[in-house]
Parts: C-alpha cells; structure tokens; sequence
DNA sequence: TTTCAACACGAAACCGTTTTCGTAATAGGT
DNA sequence: ACCTATTACGAAAACGGTTTCGTGTTGAAA
C-alpha cells in the first residue's frame, strides 16, 4: 500500500486547473467569485480549492500590481526606545492600510545605510521611511538619498533629517520642547544651566541647542559657551560628561540634557559627587522612556511622543504612495510637539 | 521647445532591448556578464543600463526564484529592551546572508498573532521567527501555527515557546537563571525570598518560579506560596505588588522579579516604605536593560543576551531554509545561558 | 570545397497571477 | 427559421526577469 506524502508543496491555480480539467481562467475567475462562471462549476473549485488550502502566490500578485504592500523603515538602532516607540506607531499604522513593515538597521553607519537604500529601493518596498545615521549627517553627503528620486520611491524623514533632501518630512518640535525644558529649569530658579548636547551634524541636537539658547537670551542672560558641552559619541560618553563637569570653574545648578542616556549618566556623575539632585542641581533629559520614570529622582523629560511620530510619518508615506501625484512636489514637514513631564528630578526648589 | 519630462518610470529590460534593438534575452545577458554576448554590444549595453539607473525588479526575480529572501517576525512588543535587542541580533545574521527582515508585532493579542501569521504565511516571506502573544499562551489555542506546516514555511520560536508546537525553538535558560539568581541572594544572606513573577501560562515565568523554587529547596527551604506573587497584566502592576507587599505578614529581604519593570516598581514601593535597599531588601531582576543600569541603587540582573538570541534564532531558521530537508524533522532546541549581573542592588549584606 | 565548431544572438518557456477578449453553445425574440 | 443576446468558458497577454534551446553567420580544419 502506497502512503500519499503529503505534498506540501504550495498548490496553484494550474495545479486546481489540471485536476480539474478547466482552464487556469476559469479557475482564477471562480475563486474570485466572478459570475462568468456557472454556480455549480464555481463552487466545486472553491471547495476543491479550499481542501487542499491554495493561497494565491503573494509575489505573483505583487509582480502583477507592482505592488509590494510593504513600507521599509531605516533606522539607527532599534534597541533605542524613543524609535521602538516609533517603529510601534508606523507599523500600528501600516497594518490599518494593509501595509507590512520592513527594518533595516543602519546602525548609525554611513555605508550600512547606503546598501540599506539600495537594497530597499529596487522595488523591494512601496515607499520608505528613514531617520539618517549620525556618521550620515557627519560626513554630509546625501547622494544616495536622491538616486532614490531615480526610482520613483516615495521617501519620508523623520526625526534626523536634512534639508539637502527633498522630501516629506516628520520631525519633533526640538527648539521648542529645549525651550520649554530651559524656562522650566529657569522658573524653578536655576542661576547656570548648563546643555549636554550632540555635534551640530545631528540636527536634533542643534536645534535643541537653540531652544535652550533662546529660553536664556530671552531671560536676558548671556549664554556662557563653557557651558554647553557637546558629547562626541567616538568615546566613553561617561568619562567625557564628567570631565566636562570638572572642568568647569563652578557646578551648574540645572542641567538640560538632549537624550535620556546624557541625562542618565550625568546624573550619576552627579550623585557621585554628593550634589543633591534637585536642590543643588535639577536636571531635565529628552525622551521619556523607561530610565527616566525609574529612575531615582524620578527624571523630568521633555516627551516626544514617538508613537505619535511614527504614525505620522506612515500616514504621510501612504498617501504619498498611494495618490502617487509625483507632479505635486509640495512637500510636508509636520512638527510633533513636545510635552513636559515634570518629576522628581526638577521639583520646584524655590518653593521648598 | 518641449522639455523632457524627467520620466523616472522604472526601466526594465523590455526598455532596453527595444532603444537598443536588440532582444531582451541579449539584455539580460549581458547585463549578467554572459559570455554569449560579444564585449562590444555587453558594453554598450551595460554602458545604457548604468546610464538609466537600470536595476533588476526584485519582485520579477523573487517570483521566479521563489523566494523572497524575507524572514518574517512576529513579536508581542517592540518598545522592550529585550526583544529590540533579538531584533538586532536577528537583523544582523539575515542582512549577513542577504536577508531581509519583516517584522509583525502582536501586540499580546491571540487574534493579531494569528493575522499576522496568516498574512506572513502566503508565500510573503521564507520563514518566520516568532515570540508568541500572551494571551495565545492564556488561551492555549496553536491551530494557526499547525497551519503553517501546509505551506511549509519553515519557524522558530523564541523565548515564549509551546511544547504543542513542533519546530526549532530558541530559549533563555530561566530556570537556570533564576536558579542563580536565587542561590546569589541566599549567599548573600537573605532570608526570607520574595519572586515577583508572571502566571503560570508564560512559560518563562513559570520556569524561572522553578528555578527559585530549586533554589530554595535545594538550601533546604520550605517554600512558602505566600512569597510567590503573580502579576496579572490586567490591572495596575505598582498596585498589585504594592499591595502584594503590605499582606505579607512581614516584608522579604530578598525579591526576585523575572523581569526589569517589575523589578523597578518593586524597587520603587521598596523605597517608599523607607526600607534600604540592599540593607533591608535586596532585589534582582531578569533583563539587562537600560532601568537597571541607571536605577539607583544599579539594579542587579540576570542578563538573557538577546542580541545572541536573536543571532541563533535567525541562524536555526536560516539553515532550515536553505537545506530544506522537510524530511529531516529532527527540531533542535537551543538554550541561551544567562549570566548574572551584581550591581548595588544586591551588593553582599553580610560583610558589611 | 565541404564540414563542423565556435560565436553571437533571438525565440520562447517559465515563475503564478489577473484580466481582456474571443467564441462556442444556448436561449429568446420576431 | 433566422437573428441576436446571453451565458460560460478558454486563449492569450501582461507583470519583469532568467535560462534553455535553436539558428544564422563566420572561420578554420580536412
């Protein structure tokens, strides 16, 4: 007696037309509950189908649409929470529109994103979402993000952009949410606040630089260049935070830092040299992940709504794709705004 | 005068063959460096290609190959340290083998899991790595993983595993873990041990309650069901444990949490009730994370190297794919060895 | 001069769909 | 009995490549 192996290989609609004498059309056409064909015929091949579980070919559809109903998405690093946050948002928002989700990872390295792009842009996805590697913005060359132009593929920034690219982009309020964070700590009666910031070639950092620049001018302070110190991430981020701490001539007494790791860490630092955290230095970071609400004092954070970030973002790349006007080259920049989170970490000392 | 419309329609070899007039077959050809085709018309040709940004339509050579070079992932969340950290991992090994990584978040929920697979499973992607939802394990219902045997789509799961589901499986080594765990806060002196853990259906809580219970027994403990507390992700975690804490006849000085949220909020409750930490309780938890690193004090872990859980993963699977050998149903079952991590947290209380 | 291999290219099949169009057979109207 | 509309299906093109096979032209060997 012979056993039937069961043939476990994906069945197709010749495979349907063969067994059953008909035409691949026909079969098409049936499963598709077209009413050229007859009832009776109709619902034998559906059934016949169903028992031996065809699914269409999905590449073949794509093939056939010149559409692969994916949306890559290019991103630093993921183990990073502010763009998981972000990650969530667009594949939230992809999955409503049917869309799938592809990551790459360019691991802040210039050449990883390159044959990120070029891997993605050969039709592999619909459109792409990208947030540019820090080496990227440092060595500021941009080329392969137009070749994506040549293509036909829609491109959306966000976070790290540029403006060297033409494009639809999503970006957080920076300079404001800096601003806010600044006047907070100025409200709370900080003297000298001091900024740990990234390189300029990080946009984000810059502009969060002129918040804060802009919060003291507009206090009528002079703003003290020792005071702003932009960490280079080629080297112990730690050892140079505490140096620069060091090295000033006397302790700021409120710190804004750009990310929760700075923050994080000068906090430590400060601890480390029995300084009170708020009473002789409050300190705010950005991103309000995980660090910031467990840590002791609980840190106060710019929030920057990643989620939301991601959301938008997707939402402008799917409309793009999907009206397609190539001819509209009106290109959006949606700004998410910030919020305060006040904690432990900035609690008003004047009032204490 | 008539501008030309930059067309930035892909160009395909059809295009080509036809400014060219010669056949596509030649096109092709030379473009793949077919000695057929003399050097001459190979250059010009490539010559044209180049100029054109001419680039191969990934989807006509997936359909062909029958193969997407896609290896789909399906995790219950991304904002979690741990499973960006597998995702990085994952990343990293497919992209060494010209891979590509999808990724499908369930979102903890059984029906999104199965959508997902569903969508994943029609020939979308080569295999699938996947994390299952919680409230798949609650449930206890796996069709739609059988499912997938039909479409011989090759998977491996990671970290939330099903003995009901027969393939290669990835897992931390939990009971090992929290075996450590629980022996390193005995050695320093505790005595009355606290684990923080999940219901019963999460495999990973379940094994590391093993784990602790060895660990305990083995130093010739009683275990009291009084110390052992399940969070139900239902409602409010802080309120659970807190609440948790204050029926205890008296409080433990020594908490397991199987992982870094519960760890931090029990760290949290710990120190509003004015106790020291470690002097009065000592706390560790699963996952290396961020909280733990910059908690205060450093909170002590059990680090389950995700990243290496990743790379296996994606390496078990990758291999299944390419051999394909269906008749081989030997499934292999990977085990990751965790390591401990002693910070503050639960720095030695005896020689003190 | 004949024969045969090498060369250089084209035709066509194939991957798995959908869809347009064509056409037999049947039914209906006059 | 004849014309036409409808029904029910099949043939073939299309998506964009790769690859096998066939073939006309050339050159060299016999």
């Amino acid at each position: 007696m012979i056993i039937l192996v069961k043939m476990k290989s994906k069945i197709t609609l010749k495979d349907i037309a063969k067994e059953l004498s008909v035409s691949i059309s026909t079969v098409s056409k049936a499963l598709n509950d077209s009413h050229e064909i007859s009832e009776e015929l109709r619902e034998k091949i559906k059934a016949f189908a169903d028992f031996y579980h065809y699914r269409p070919n999905s590449l073949a559809l794509k093939l056939r649409n010149n559409k692969t109903m994916i949306i890559g998405v290019i991103i630093p690093e993921i183990v990073h929470h502010f763009f998981s946050e972000i990650i969530s948002g667009v594949e939230k928002f992809a999955n409503g529109r049917d869309y799938n989700v592809m990551i790459c990872l360019s691991n802040e390295s210039y050449e990883k994103e390159k044959l990120n792009l070029k891997m993605l842009a050969n039709g592999s996805v619909d459109g792409l979402l990208v947030s540019i590697a820090k080496e990227t913005l440092e060595i500021g060359n941009f080329d392969h993000f137009k070749d994506l132009e040549d293509y036909n593929i829609p491109l959306v920034l966000f976070d790290r952009v540029s403006d060297e690219i033409h494009c639809d982009k999503v970006i957080v309020d920076d300079t404001g949410g800096a601003y806010k964070a600044t006047k907070h700590l100025i409200e709370i009666g900080c003297k000298r606040i001091a900024i740990i910031t990234t390189p300029d070639f990080v946009n984000v950092g810059a502009l969060r630089t002129e918040g804060y620049i802009k919060a003291l001018e507009e206090d009528g302070r002079k703003v003290s260049h020792d005071l702003i110190y932009k960490v280079s991430e080629k080297s112990n981020i730690h050892d140079q935070i505490e140096v620069f701490f060091n090295e000033l001539d006397e302790m700021p007494d409120g710190v804004l830092a750009v990310n929760e790791i700075y923050a994080a860490i000068a906090m430590k630092i400060i601890k480390e040299k029995d300084l009170k955290i708020p009473e002789d230095v409050a300190i705010i970071g950005f991103t309000d992940g995980l660090i910031s609400a467990f840590s002791t004092p609980a840190l106060s954070t710019v929030a920057q709504h990643g989620y939301m970030m991601g959301e938008h973002a997707a939402e402008l790349l799917l409309d793009r794709i999907q009206k397609n006007d190539s001819n509209e080259v009106k290109f959006e920049r949606k700004v998410i705004s910030t919020d305060l989170r006040i904690r432990k970490s900035t609690q008003n000392i004047v009032e204490q």
